[in-house]
DNA sequence: TGAATTTTTCCGAAATCTCGGACAAACTTG
DNA sequence: CAAGTTTGTCCGAGATTTCGGAAAAATTCA
C-alpha cells in the first residue's frame, strides 16, 4: 500500500497541521508551498496522491488539477477547500478530482479520504505494471500458425535456459530434460546460435 | 466501467429519490428495500457497489458493512446517514466503509461518491482477473521439460482457438494454420475435448 | 423424416523428430 | 604442453507426427 501524499499548501501552518495529521495516521506527507515546487513531483508513475489548498497566491487548485490531470488521469487530487467556495470544489470533482476537504477539516476524516485515494493510486500502478508484464508474454502468443506459435515459444524457451547456463548447451539440454544432440537439432532448426549467450 | 448500484433504504421514497439521481447519472439503481432483500446479490464477485442507509427498522448500516466485509473486504458500501449521527458514520468508516454521505444529499456529490466507488470496484476485479490469468500462465511456464512446457502451451493455444470458435474444431484447425486431422492428432494427444468448449 | 452438412474416427505412407553413438575441433587445467 | 573435458557436427535407425483419403457418427435444416 502506497502511503506518499504530495502537499501543496502555502500557509505554513495549516501546512504543518496536515503534515502531522498523516504522519499520525502512518502516511508520508511530502510538504510543498506551492505548485511550482510541487511541479516536478507530478508524474505518472508518482506513488503517492496529491492534497492541494484549492486558493494559492500564485496558482489555484484547478492549476495543479489540469497540469496532475495531464501526466496521469489516474493521479488523485484531493481539494482543500473553504466553507465559501464548496460548490468550486464540487465542480472541480466533476472535473475530475479525487475528492475535496472543507478546510477547518478533522484530522481522522482527512487521513480516511487520503487512505482511500491512495488505495485507489495503488490500484491503478498494480493495473499498469500487470498489464506490461501481460502484453510481453502475450506479444509472442497472437497471430500466426500453431507450429509458428509453437516454435517461437520454444525458442524462448531454449533462449531462456541458455542465458540461465550462460550458453553452455549440455547443461542448458540437462536443465529442459532432453539429450544433449536433440536440444542440437533444435538448435538448428529454430536457428539459435549458443554463442550468442555466452558472457 | 461498472455502473451497478445495490441500493438498500427502507423509505420508498428517499429509495426512488436516489433511484432517480443514479439513472440520472447514467449509473444503474438496483433498489431493494432492506438488508434480506439485498443479502443474496452480495457476492465477491458483485459487479458494482453498495449503497445503504445505516439506519434501518430490521438492520442497520453496521449489519449491511460486516456481512459485506466478510463476502468481500474490496465491495465498496457508503453509508447514508441522517445529519444526527454523522460520527457513527465515520466511525464506519475507520471501520472499512467506503464513504458516508448525509442524508439530505445533492444528486450531483451522490452521484460523484458513487461513481468514485464505482471506479474502485472495476479497478479490484480487474486486478483479480489478470492475477488469475497471470499464475496460470506462469504456473505452466516454470519447471518441467521442454517437451512438457511445449505441450502445456500448445493445449493452451487449442483450447483459445476452441474457445473463440466455440467447439468447433474445424474453424479452429483453420485458425490454427493446420489440417483438420492434425487438429484431432493433436488434441488426442494432448486429451483436449472438444465437447467442453461448446456453448 | 430424410437429405445435406459437419464432426469424428480410422488408416497408412511420407515426412519429421528423437536420441545414442562416434569423432574432430576447441577449450580447460595441471 | 599434454591429458582430460566440453563443444559442435554428422550419421542412421527407430519412434512420432503430419496429413490426405475415406467412412462412420452426429448435427443441422428444410
Amino acid at each position: 500500500m502506497l502511503k506518499k501524499v504530495l502537499i501543496i499548501e502555502d500557509d505554513p501552518v495549516l501546512r504543518a497541521s496536515i503534515e502531522q495529521a498523516l504522519e499520525l495516521a502512518d502516511l508520508e506527507p511530502i510538504p510543498t508551498n506551492g505548485f511550482t515546487q510541487a511541479r516536478r513531483s507530478i508524474r505518472s508513475n508518482f506513488r503517492g496522491v496529491i492534497l492541494s489548498d484549492i486558493k494559492m497566491p500564485d496558482h489555484n487548485g484547478f492549476d495543479v488539477l489540469n497540469f496532475t490531470q495531464a501526466r496521469d488521469p489516474n493521479l488523485p487530487v484531493v481539494l482543500l477547500t473553504g466553507h465559501s467556495d464548496v460548490s468550486t470544489a464540487m465542480r472541480a470533482v466533476r472535473f475530475g478530482a479525487y475528492e475535496y476537504l472543507e478546510k477547518p477539516c478533522d484530522p481522522q476524516r482527512l487521513a480516511d479520504v487520503m487512505r482511500r485515494a491512495l488505495e485507489h493510486r495503488t490500484l491503478v500502478l498494480e493495473n499498469r505494471a500487470m498489464l506490461e508484464e501481460f502484453d510481453e508474454d502475450h506479444f509472442v502468443a497472437e497471430g500466426g500458425s500453431l507450429t509458428e506459435r509453437l516454435e517461437a515459444h520454444e525458442k524462448k524457451i531454449i533462449e531462456q535456459a541458455l542465458v540461465s547456463t550462460n550458453g553452455k548447451v549440455a547443461k542448458a539440454a540437462e536443465q529442459l530434460g532432453i539429450p544433449r544432440n536433440t536440444l542440437y537439432d533444435r538448435m538448428t532448426k529454430l536457428r539459435v546460435v549458443p554463442k550468442a549467450f555466452k558472457r
